[in-house]
DNA sequence: TTGACTCGTAAGTGATTACTTGCTAAGTTA
DNA sequence: TAACTTAGCAAGTAATCACTTACGAGTCAA
């Protein structure tokens, strides 16, 4: 029986969802199977957070601490646009690697949670992930580096779908996904659909 | 007490997993909610499929007879490679449209089913879609449609990513998405990638 | 030393899960 | 019409769910 302070069985916690998530999805997501990958017994959890929707919830604290002030503060930086996109697409795939459970609980629940503020916060941060997409590309295009027949709209649905494009090929490939290049990769195809018509 | 042949009721059955699975979610799919969606008791529904597993596994035989056939078919068609990609995508997004839970079963049981057999079948079909897209894309390189320096297997990484890429746009927005559109809009961004560098 | 506080356990709680049982009436065939 | 099959119902089942309760043991300040 190891006692720790509650702020590290927090922490531990939160991870074990995460892991609990990644592995087997948010319907096989228990507090039996996550006590037992804490190390605890189940009453210990709820000493911890109130309920299992409360360390979802802590969960989203996270994302939106880490790395949606991440990506906001890459997406308004004063670099070119095209550094900015990359840097961009790297900040979020990178957070989405070490945080493997996170792109399907953001997924999921924002689509189907009857939970409305877990739902709407959801939705908010999926929508911002969008929006700063949309800066950049909108910058890249006025600023002259892209072509300006785009649509900053489409571009930007295309990108959403990029992180998720890299779910699935952890899951048809999961040993021999090359996740170093895997960025590069996608933006260099994002730069030819962005380059200009000559 | 409205007595159906069992043909009947197991489609209803299977539009009805679908409905709940789209609006919320496959950890919100229970047999009593299926029941009372279809109209009949939770014994009923054990009438016509042995267990709630089989009813998915029932959804995938029509995934694997009416979707990836018609993909297969597009994609071995002569066609000029742009039009056969175009054609794939409009008919693979059309028929997630028409079956709206498909994308969330297919993503979630794929990745994290613990039911082997399942599992494999949601991958074969995610596996085939990606295969048959390599094969257009590679036909459209050969033939000099599109630029001989792209990487087939990156575009056909960012092609998987589309159809998700309007799951989310129907979360984050679920009155206004034209979904006529979605399509010619996505293939215009995949057609200015794999256009040749002059 | 005592008393408060914290983090843990074991053993519950009622609600919900997928699924079964025993029965009945409708439809079909002999 | 009689016999049989099919598709429905109401009322169960054991297992699992998220969560609670009562209690104990370590830590630390007064």
């Amino acid at each position: 029986m190891e006692r720790k302070p509650t702020e590290v069985r927090q922490e531990e916690i939160r991870k074990a969802v995460l892991q609990i998530i990644d592995s087997e999805g948010l319907h096989n997501l228990s507090t039996r199977k996550l006590a037992e990958k804490v190390g605890v017994t189940e009453g210990a959890l709820f000493r911890h957070f109130k309920s299992k929707r409360d360390m979802l919830l802590s969960i989203i604290d996270g994302v939106e601490d880490v790395l949606m002030k991440s990506l906001q503060s890459v997406a308004m930086s004063d670099a070119p646009s095209s550094e900015r996109l990359f840097k961009f697409l790297c900040v979020h795939v990178q957070y989405l690697i070490e945080n493997k459970g996170i792109t399907m609980l953001l997924f999921s629940e924002a689509a189907h949670s009857n939970d409305s503020e877990l739902k709407s916060r959801m939705l908010n941060v999926l929508n911002t992930q969008k929006q700063l997409a949309k800066k950049i590309i909108q910058d890249g295009i006025a600023g002259g580096e892209w072509d300006s027949s785009l649509q900053v709209e489409n571009v930007a649905t295309l990108y959403m779908g990029i992180p998720i494009s890299l779910n699935i090929e952890l899951v048809l490939n999961p040993l021999g996904v090359n996740t170093e290049n895997f960025c590069k990769r996608m933006m260099c195809l994002l730069e030819r659909a962005l380059r200009k018509t000559k």
